[in-house]
DNA sequence: TTGTACGCGTTATCAC
DNA sequence: GTGATAACGCGTACAA
């Protein structure tokens, strides 16, 4: 048996290997970086070094020395919101595709904050950015010494990959139209203004409804911190529409996937079912639409190809980088995902 | 004026400073490691030299100079599940507390896989490394050259973090005990072998029945891989218990929130309402729980001081690492998290 | 209190 | 096809 090496086992180096088989270092480089470069038999000569050796790769002095780090680093407001810490998740899938390993931070919206937690970043030589939290403009952003791509947010001045909410809002108040519905109610937060992508919901949902000439309302309730809060303020809306509007058909979107629950939840709990007159689109596609007591129809974020493409555009501009005579982007490019309707039985109901 | 460095512009360094300032680099070094060692007066200067030169610190070059990446490995199985999710939202967050960066990495249940994520995480040099996967055995894992903390998971030979599931499992049971029920049903999934931390859960069901001599049963359910999959296993366990025990008053249970809703959303898609001879406890505390239509009582780990405490064990044996005559720990600790009884309206339901 | 010289483990640039 | 040597940017004895 090789026998415990006991204490601080001294790693395994070029040198050492250079030394065993008679190369120099520079060879052993090659091997890893050019093996095409040896002779087969020197090749394998020092691939059977590296195994009686037991030699581990050691990727921080080659960023020393190269100055490629292969991270890439992750700015996200939290995880508590399905849509983020799905999209992290697919962000860390894409290891697979290009081989870049993530730093993650939770923007916790305070700027001076987020700023300490790009130079960080930056302290590690990443080589690309990728952006969900809001509390920096995109302006201070661009100003970065790396690529940045933001997802899902203000993105004026940097490269970015959004979902087409104009088209989700589209396909919401379109679906709720060929019910027939005679009120179409948007229900979305007071914090979705136009710079940001999601306001693209509003619009798609107003263009269908003055194009087709429907009976239409738009709600904007507080974003409220807590589950708790946005029960109650919702409970307030689900009150009034439920008066107010009592014998219409009611088509009702609502920008999230979690507040169409807890509308549903209001329902179920008053009326046992969902009464007919309802008509219910989330937003997300997040686990508890199709969790509900009802499955709730929602517009869709196809998350994994936005994942992919935030990647993707930042691995084509990381790569320009590396060229002689980089051309960096003259302007930002933006990528937008269409969104998926996806019919459950708050609008496709069997009875 | 300095003018703008266009096109790469090059770093400034130590040697920059230094030379802008007359010290040399050791004293800059110093200035940045022992700041106390420097007159006030030249602690002024460097400290202006660096707003001039708008230095910025390269921690590659600092980690291969001494060895501390400051990095912590995670691998962890997936990010659908809420736990896994909130677990590392945790986790990331205790940054502010030791500073300690994370390197995250989903393992996906192929041994080799794992194996190779864990040799590109060495090849970082991660100081520690948390594992929630559980295709590695425990004695594997004791096996790598740095500390390891597991999360719920097999952990015979290294550190971990767990629930209380044995606790869980009496509170729940004990719950429903108090609230008379005619028959206990545990249901759990045919995964949880006796190694698992989550078998407590079943122990203590049993031996809460047992003691207090108590009608009871054990359901085991397959996995399953899709929300689909495990409607369906549920759907047949539900529709038994209905008719099985018709007229008795049922205390139900469910390792799991998404099980436990479902079963829930079963009754009142049934009933319109949760009847009174249905009791129901879920285990998580996951967002489910509280969102469902009839909030469900479950029991919640303290996912937040999981993470913390396996976070810190991790620190403790890192920090222990770098003393001279390092002690390294002789048998592994095992540290237990209380979980807490979060009642709700599926067990306190007023009429 | 400050400086000199070397080491960390790899890659890049020349030679041969 | 292979080797010597100089970077890469910082930490750390040891010396002054």
């Amino acid at each position: 048996m090789g026998s415990a090496n006991n204490g601080k086992k001294k790693k395994v180096t070029f040198d050492d290997i250079a030394k065993y088989t008679g190369f120099s270092k520079t060879t052993i480089s090659r091997y890893f970086n050019f093996p095409d470069s040896l002779t087969l038999d020197n090749q394998e000569i020092i691939s059977n070094a590296l195994i009686d050796l037991d030699y581990k790769e050691n990727k921080v002095a080659r960023i020393l020395a190269n100055g490629k780090t292969e991270f890439i680093g992750v700015i996200i407001p939290n995880m508590l919101n399905h849509y983020y810490s799905e999209m992290l998740n697919r962000i860390l899938q894409t290891y697979g595709d290009f081989g870049y390993k993530f730093l993650v931070f939770l923007g916790n919206e305070q700027e001076e904050t987020e700023r300490k937690y790009i130079q960080e970043l930056l302290a590690y030589n990443i080589e690309g950015l990728i952006v969900m939290s809001f509390t920096l403009s995109s302006e201070e952003l661009a100003k970065l010494p790396i690529p940045v791509v933001t997802i899902e947010r203000e993105d004026r001045y940097v490269s970015s990959v959004n979902t087409d909410n104009y088209m989700g809002g589209v396909q919401a108040a379109s679906l709720l139209a060929r019910h027939n519905c005679d009120i179409l109610v948007h229900i979305n937060t007071a914090d979705t203004t136009p710079e940001r992508p999601a306001y693209g919901r509003i619009r798609g949902f107003l263009d269908i409804c003055e194009e087709k000439k429907l009976n239409h309302r738009l709600i904007y309730v507080e974003r409220g911190d807590s589950f708790e809060e946005m029960q109650e303020s919702l409970g307030e809306v689900f009150r009034e529409l439920d008066t107010s509007y009592s014998g219409m058909k009611k088509g009702i979107f609502v920008s999230g996937d979690t507040r169409a629950n807890i509308l549903l939840n209001f329902l179920i709990r008053k009326y046992g079912s969902l009464p007919e007159d309802y008509r219910i689109v989330g937003f997300d596609d997040s686990p508890i639409s199709r969790e509900a007591v009802i499955p709730i129809s929602t517009v869709g974020q196809q998350i994994d190809r936005m994942a992919y493409e935030a990647v993707s555009l930042l691995v084509e501009q990381m790569d320009e980088r590396r060229k002689r005579k980089p051309v960096p982007l003259q302007e930002p490019v933006h990528r937008v995902i269409t969104p998926i309707l996806i019919r459950r039985e708050t609008t496709e109901q069997k009875n």
